[in-house]
DNA sequence: ATGGAGATGCTCT
DNA sequence: GAGCATCTCCATA
């Protein structure tokens, strides 16, 4: 495997890079190329998530526990959880040890081994997942990238490279999230198509009896 | 395009 | 037991 003659990888970004709060990352994660294995990601859209107490809308909020404690270690290691009953989602942990904070990688484009991602994303069905669609979404993009339950805690620095600059930065709410959703701590890369289409939270509604 | 329902299991209260 | 940092499929337009 290999980046063929024009490396859209470059140079590996310093663990310093992750060493600030993640709002302040997020936006510079993008058009960053994320590397595990023989996929590659170019990173198109990230939500930022904040520090314990602060950001109610973070698995931090609360303090540390045993799911979320590898949001409190070094930054620049990966943070992988299970949700829904069946899917994985990864994050970027920020900031330095001992403050749980993190970045969810919500979408991206697949720049280096796209028919091994192909293959994760059709699974056992003979349809055909679209290119575009590989990584677009959080849960996706883990399963392109073969992230899972072993990879909780892996150490990124050296496999997430400088990329190339992207046309321009929005910011939004983020996904999915009841509290905190007035912060614009979602960020996407203007003009990509693997950003994912954007979903509110949906309030659950409590049936009185 | 947008919207709803259901799947499925782990984590924390 | 409640609530998920979601996805796929099906419906309507």
């Amino acid at each position: 495997m290999g980046f063929g003659l024009l490396s859209p990888g470059g140079e590996p970004l310093p663990r310093s890079f992750f060493d600030r709060p993640s709002e302040q990352v997020a936006p510079d994660l993008l058009g960053r190329v994320v590397v595990h294995g023989s996929v590659a990601v170019r990173l198109t859209e990230v939500e930022a998530y904040g520090v314990p107490g602060e950001d109610p809308a973070s698995h931090t909020y609360r303090g540390e526990t045993p799911r979320n404690s590898v949001m409190f270690g070094p930054p620049g290691h990966l943070y992988v959880y299970f949700t829904y009953g069946m899917h994985f989602c990864a994050n970027l942990v920020c900031r330095p040890e001992g403050v749980g904070s993190g970045i969810l990688l919500r979408g991206g484009e697949i720049v280096d081994g796209i028919e091994v991602a192909r293959a994760r994303r059709s699974g056992d069905s003979a349809r055909a997942v679209g290119d575009r669609d590989l990584a677009r979404g959080p849960a996706r993009l883990a399963v392109a990238m073969g992230f899972l339950r072993e990879h909780n805690g892996a150490d990124m620095v050296g496999r997430v490279l400088a990329g190339a600059p992207v046309a321009g930065v929005s910011a939004g709410p983020r996904t999915g999230v009841a509290a905190g959703a007035e912060r614009p701590w979602r960020f996407w890369a203007e003009g990509e198509p693997t950003v994912s289409p954007y979903r509110k939270h949906v309030p659950k509604v409590r049936v009185a009896r």
